[in-house]
RNA sequence: CGGGACGUGGCGCAGUCUGGUAGCGCACUCGGCUGGGGGCCGAGUGGUCGCCGGUUCAAAUCCGGCCGUCCCGACCA
């Protein structure tokens, strides 16, 4: 152990340190000139890319094709909508000049591009015919926040916005909720994150939206982070930006909505779930590296050592593992150990003298640091299956932590306790009303972070004692 | 956007109070020895001290404005 190589901090000393320590650490973010812009670097962007086509890869499965639209949006536009207008007119980000001229209309940078969208859907949709319409879009947006933090809250991020059109409200809410299972599945099975599913109160609702699904996540310091959310916005926008139709019955109405996003934001989640005090610590269906070879080698056997760490490289290359052999001869193997872990690979595999003599090589886990020795021919299938009890390892660790952190308050006091000492999810019956969403908001600092669709249980609300349903409080990011 | 702290090579910091030669550790480069948990020795590279302006013979240092970062509150994926 040497002092003077820059440290981690503790996660459970400073949270916060230690996140934005991680984040620099492992080459993940770097920040930008302007308040809340940053650089994703390679390895962060790796991550992204490999969210990215798991996610596109169910949207193509669901129906759903891929476009792009423009950056920019007239002013007019996006006061069509009341509710839009008023949800994202305080971070809006203006363009006023364009070549050195004033501009007739300001121009905002798309905060999120269901005004612009609509524009172009009103002409796209005529019949019932061109229903269900069901587009995708890449790309970044632009909200002017106060506070930022990388990948968690910044001006510019990365996401994907699902907006379709469908001829019913039945249609549309099926759709909303069809996404929303999309994103959880992504959460689960590629993410190890186990969110939790259900509707938003009515205040936290998407601006123009007359249901928004999320799912929600808890992250390791006890605080919640909606990580993905599908809104079923109903006729709102269609009325709005007058997108109309002819049925079957040849009468002109209004179609019926959605639109689903999912943002680099849940980088941030991953590494708040998942992270420990060495480190990132990444799920092998998500890592772009799932095991990488660290080869020892003494002065006199190196060029045998690294000869058998490439032909091992290889091997498992072949075998349709993401692999990495790590031949640098500057570092010693334990910062190489260090150095790895850092950035979460999921195995590494050792090999030396001492394996090649035997025919084996070392295998470690990041998850649970567990070492073991595996011979050479069975290692392709060994690392396999090893990969895959990682996988469901961090899932069941995640979802351990999540339900020991899941309380059900009996009164209000007991409520606030949970939520000032111990965080986490917090069960109560909730009203219904914004009055007592609000007090408790500014009293505890905990929000609704959604009404669940598997436990709707019947109680008395814990601050106006009227007659609820089970919603689910924490505070949250 | 309020309250507080801060901004000096890539990172962590000293120097600022009391104006006068920019310094340390790590990282980086080169050479050599090393290598199963962040190795050792030697020689080097790199900074208009966040930006703009003011005071002064002289500004990292004093004054003003702006930008950015971090923490705590109000708003948000």
């Amino acid at each position: 152990m040497v002092e003077a190589v820059e440290k981690l901090t503790k996660k459970s000393e400073d949270p916060s340190r230690w996140y934005l320590q991680l984040v620099r650490m492992a080459k993940l973010a770097d920040y930008g000139p302007v308040r809340g812009t940053f650089a994703i670097r390679p390895y962060g962007f790796a991550i992204w890319e490999r969210i990215q086509r798991d996610l596109d890869d169910r949207f193509k499965a669901t129906g759903h094709q891929n476009a792009y639209f423009p950056l920019l949006i007239p002013e007019s536009y996006l006061k069509k909508e009341a509710k839009h207008v008023e949800g994202f007119d305080p971070e809006l980000a203006w363009v006023t000049i364009g070549g050195r001229e004033e501009l007739e209309e300001r121009l905002a940078i798309r905060p999120t591009s269901e005004s612009i969208i609509c524009d172009f859907y009103r002409n796209w949709i005529q019949s019932y015919r061109d229903l269900p319409l069901l587009i995708n879009q890449w790309c970044n947006v632009l909200r002017w926040e106060k506070v930022t933090r990388p990948f968690l809250r910044t001006s510019e991020f990365l996401w994907q916005e699902g907006h379709t059109v469908h001829a019913t409200p039945e249609e549309a809410r099926e759709e909303a909720l069809r996404m929303q299972r999309v994103y959880s599945d992504c959460f689960h099975e590629m993410l190890a994150i186990p969110v939790l599913t259900g509707m938003k109160s009515p205040s936290e609702r998407f601006a123009g939206a007359i249901e928004t699904y999320t799912c929600e996540g808890l992250m390791g310091d006890g605080r919640a982070l909606q990580a993905a959310t599908s809104h079923d916005l109903g006729q709102n926008f269609a009325r709005a930006f007058d997108i109309t139709f002819l049925d079957e019955n040849q009468e002109r109405v209004h179609p019926y909505q959605t639109s689903w996003g999912f943002s680099t934001r849940t980088i941030g989640g991953l590494i708040l779930v998942h992270g420990d005090d060495r480190g990132l610590k990444l799920p092998p269906k998500l890592a772009p590296t799932q095991a990488v070879i660290v080869p020892i080698w003494r002065g006199k056997n190196k060029a045998e050592v690294r000869r058998e760490a490439e032909a091992l490289y290889a091997e498992l290359q072949i075998a349709g593992l993401r692999m990495e052999v790590d031949l640098d001869e500057e570092h010693s193997p334990g910062w190489k150990f260090n150095e790895h872990e850092l950035r979460g690979v999921p195995v590494r595999i050792e090999i030396g003298p001492k394996d090649i003599e035997k025919g084996q090589a070392v295998l470690v886990r990041r998850d649970t640091a567990e070492k073991e020795f595996v011979p050479r021919e069975g290692l392709p299938e060994r690392l396999r299956t090893l990969l895959a009890e990682i996988q469901e390892n961090m899932l069941v660790q995640a979802r351990e932590f999540r339900d020991e952190n899941t309380r059900r308050a009996e009164s209000y006091g007991e409520f606030k306790e949970i939520i000032e000492e111990k965080r986490g999810f917090v069960l109560a019956p909730w009203d219904g009303t914004e009055e007592t969403e609000q007090k408790i908001k500014e009293e505890t600092k905990a929000t609704i972070r959604l009404l669940p669709d598997d436990v709707r249980e019947e109680g008395k609300d814990l601050v106006s004692g009227k007659p609820g349903a089970t919603a689910v409080f924490a505070r949250a990011y």
